[in-house]
DNA sequence: TATGAATGAGCGTTCATTCAT
DNA sequence: TATGAATGAACGCTCATTCAT
């Protein structure tokens, strides 16, 4: 039986089953012909959407780093201009709190199995956040709640850092977050 | 012509071989084959002293995180016991001054051919450097030099912050230390 | 855009196409796939024409090995019925002066990637030739010009001689050409 | 059970069961797993010897087609050296009777299955053997023997018009030889 | 007639690992 | 301890071919 589906689907389906077995026995462990039986297609058929196993780990790797990293970008974008320092600190957004447990990113960040994945898009996610949060930090600076000299400095600390309290399990999302806003409060409060 | 080496030295010459040539190449495409034949040794010899790739690269891995994190203890141990927060804080190591040029370490960390594997040992070093950090917090606030109030917080912010300097190419070294010194003092400066 | 031929012109586009690239580079590096791609249509369509790609091959190879025996026999039917011995060699003709520049064959038959493809074609012409000389030489036999005992042998030796020197790089056309007349009159000068 | 050999042992056992092969169902149709298996042998052992596919079939085309022109070689070199024209071309070997039935390159030369691949051997025969004839008629030339103007153009009809005799299967071998002979005769014979 | 997504079998190649020496 | 030929299981990838539209 040969299902025929528009190649934008077909594609984003590809990736959507290579992330999730990626994340579940990591890169090397993963043939593509598993991603393939995985959607019951036909194994060259991911060759006609990516040109390698490589380039489509690479895809995958990237658009998912880019969704977390856009949901952050959003909830930042939420924050009223107005707001006074302690407000917006407690509104700024970490990676912790961009997921509902309904979503199936959630299972990506936190059932992880395999490590190695884990930590590539998390790498990821930082790298491509920590532009996001230099620009965050420095409207921050010109509406005078922050004053902050170093704003690149301050960025890599404030985005890497996170990840020490993202690879602790001995507390809980909500406390996470709670630490890592404290810690913002204590760097920008001057 | 066959070269016969006491057990440990012929082990660490694998360890120190593979290092090499998975920072070069990475893991996946470094084979054992190429680790014996850059040794000048036959293919089954890793073998006899490691039972598998796998466990080879957990090694090197481990082995070298570790050199690097006890240069740092090494260096934090120093610091005066006396001294005042200010030159405290100018003593205080980083990942990026704990090498010397001659030293081999220094074409790992930074002659880095392949970025997975980068990425993997830097990790490694936060993973051992945070609670090594958090002992030195510790100590600092039973000191009275600092008063922090969530160490283990501070210190993951402090050990994975310095990731997002590292990463960065703009800066030299010397910039890299300086700026991440100047975070720790501003965070700890009370 | 969907661009609809008669069938004939169609099918005649694909042997073209599939020449070209079988010359350029080989039967078995030019996937089918190329060669619609190579006529702006799609993958299947080839199929309509032919039942495989071998078949596809032997079409191409017969077809054009056809077209250079056609213009060598056409050649030799314009010599004049009452020639001399002399004048009936300058004008025997090989494989050599059937193409003009300005002619795609031309290109085939000299700017030759695939060597295994010239020769499989090069071959495939002595092969159709064969008979046709054999004929020619047995009518100069009974107008009496010439006086060949084993007009098969000669024949062979005519037709498959003279790809020792088309496969020659260091002669031109021209030279070779005469080269064979040559030797031809040397054979037959009795 | 694993049967251990002489790397060179090794090496040539692969080339010979590849040439059985690959004259048997041709290059194409011969994956490099079935050689393996021909050989009771697992299959990477081949990449041991040979870096890929196409340079054990280059290896096998290059040196059976030397095999045949070193007999032809030593065959000529057996001429006396005082002999008259008539004994001189009687001796004159062909293709065709450098193999006596015992042995395994009768098989190859003559129980071909695979056309492509007896071409392609038979046609780099003619690349070796070109500048062996073009010496031997050198040769003859200066003992005074023959007297041939262009020696270069002679050799090559003289060796590649031999595959026009090859190829027939209306002739015996010996009746093929004979027809040789007689045409170098009638060449030569001033 | 033409499309092009999908099939599926197979192939070349790699390489971690073993083992007789 | 060391060798290196041999294993064998995968795996990435290709591509001739099909078929629903």
């Amino acid at each position: 039986m040969r299902v025929t589906k528009a190649p934008e689907d077909r594609k984003q389906e590809i990736i959507d089953t290579a992330l999730r077995l990626f994340n579940e026995r990591g890169y090397e462990k993963t043939p593509m012909s598993e991603i393939a039986k995985a959607m019951n297609v036909a194994q060259g058929l991911c060759y006609r959407y990516f040109p390698s196993k490589e380039a489509l780990f690479d895809t995958v790797l990237d658009q998912y780093a880019q969704v977390i990293v856009d949901r952050i970008k959003a909830k930042m974008e939420e924050i009223d201009e107005h707001t006074s320092l302690k407000d917006y600190l407690q509104q700024l957004p970490t990676f912790l709190d961009v997921e509902d447990e309904n979503d199936s990113l959630y299972q990506i960040c936190h059932d992880t199995q395999d490590t190695k994945f884990h930590e590539q898009l998390s790498l990821k996610v930082c790298e491509k956040l920590l532009p996001v949060v230099e620009r965050q930090l420095a409207v921050a600076n010109e509406k005078g709640i922050a004053n902050i000299s170093d704003v690149s400095t301050v960025a890599s600390f404030f985005v890497y850092g996170q990840l020490g309290l993202l690879y602790r399990n001995d507390l809980s999302n909500e406390k996470k977050t709670k630490a890592a806003i404290s810690f913002f409060a204590h760097v920008l409060d001057k």
